[in-house]
DNA sequence: CTGGTCTCCTGATCGC
DNA sequence: TGCGATCAGGAGACCA
């Protein structure tokens, strides 16, 4: 479920209640669902909660001894934060972490998609596992010449799908089934356009595209669509926004023609034949006196 | 290198 | 009411 909209309004809202907060201790149900070393210690017991960031869909509870927690939500996975006396559903908890003013968050997964790795130090976790991924999306800007340069590399270097490679997080880290649809759609770019053949001057489209649908959805805290919640218990309302995701069969809110999907990847991908065709117009030769990048 | 398929799991939903 | 088939937001492994 989580993408990077959901993720962040999780990082954010668990900030929130946890930073400066002491664990007191934790509670480990399926030792499985943990990577590394899984003790008491580096599951950040006794240790107080510092800093709390965010790698395209993943998260990192950094502590103030310097050790931190990767958290990837996977599917289903959540953070929830409880006071002590809130009955909540008990099932597929895997982590509980007590703080010492009794309130506690928890780890629940229910299809274990997700999972939890230790690190010693933050340096260790952005220089082994977060060292795959691609550029945050939240962080390739227009006003940043070099990111955008990164992304249009990583695009010339490859055929497949741009539907694919925007999935592909060691090309851009937080883009997730949804957005990559409502991204397309917003682009008037064909799912199946080989990415290499996406045109230099669309990039610039691309990215602010980009930067403002993670935006607003973020704002509208993030899409829901069958059980994501912040760390509060809070639902998304962008589900409400989407264009194309889930739309299929559906007429196309921008011109009535009927959205079209097709299994990538094994994802459900969902365009608007009309809006997104395979040679869209301003796909032909640009032009004359436009800038090329 | 590529896409397609399968896999890890559980649960909601739909048609019969 | 029950039952099986189908489908899910992620991601890695494997095969052709």
């Amino acid at each position: 479920m989580p993408e990077l909209p959901e993720v962040e309004r999780v990082r954010l809202s668990l900030a929130h209640r946890l930073l400066g907060q002491r664990i007191a201790s934790v509670t480990l149900h399926r030792p499985d669902i943990v990577t590394g070393d899984r003790s008491d210690a580096a599951l950040l017991a006794n240790q107080t909660v510092t800093d709390i960031r965010r790698h395209g869909k993943q998260l990192a509870i950094l502590s103030n001894t310097g050790r931190c927690l990767c958290i990837h939500l996977g599917m289903t996975g959540s953070l929830c934060y409880h006071a002590p006396t809130s009955n909540t559903p008990v099932n597929h908890r895997h982590v509980i972490w007590t703080l010492d003013s009794g309130d506690r968050f928890e780890f629940r997964d229910p299809r274990r998609f997700g999972g939890i790795w230790t690190f010693n130090t933050f340096d260790t976790l952005t220089q082994h596992r977060w060292s795959t991924l691609g550029p945050d999306a939240l962080n390739i800007t227009l006003t940043q010449p070099n990111t955008t340069a990164t992304l249009a590399h990583a695009l010339q270097q490859t055929s497949r799908p741009i539907k694919s490679a925007l999935l592909d997080q060691s090309i851009v880290a937080g883009l997730g089934n949804i957005y990559v649809d409502e991204l397309l759609f917003l682009c008037r770019v064909h799912p199946l356009t080989p990415a290499h053949r996406l045109r230099p001057d669309l990039l610039p489209l691309l990215i602010h595209h980009m930067q403002a649908l993670l935006a607003r959805a973020i704002d509208a805290g993030g899409s829901t669509l069958r059980d994501y919640v912040d760390a509060e218990g809070h639902s998304g309302g962008f589900q409400n926004s989407h264009q194309v995701y889930g739309r299929a069969g559906s007429p196309c809110l921008t011109c009535a023609t009927p959205l079209r999907s097709k299994a990538l990847q094994g994802r459900t991908t969902v365009w608007c034949p009309n809006c997104q065709p395979k040679r869209p117009s301003h796909q032909g030769p640009p032009p004359a006196g436009s800038s090329t990048m």
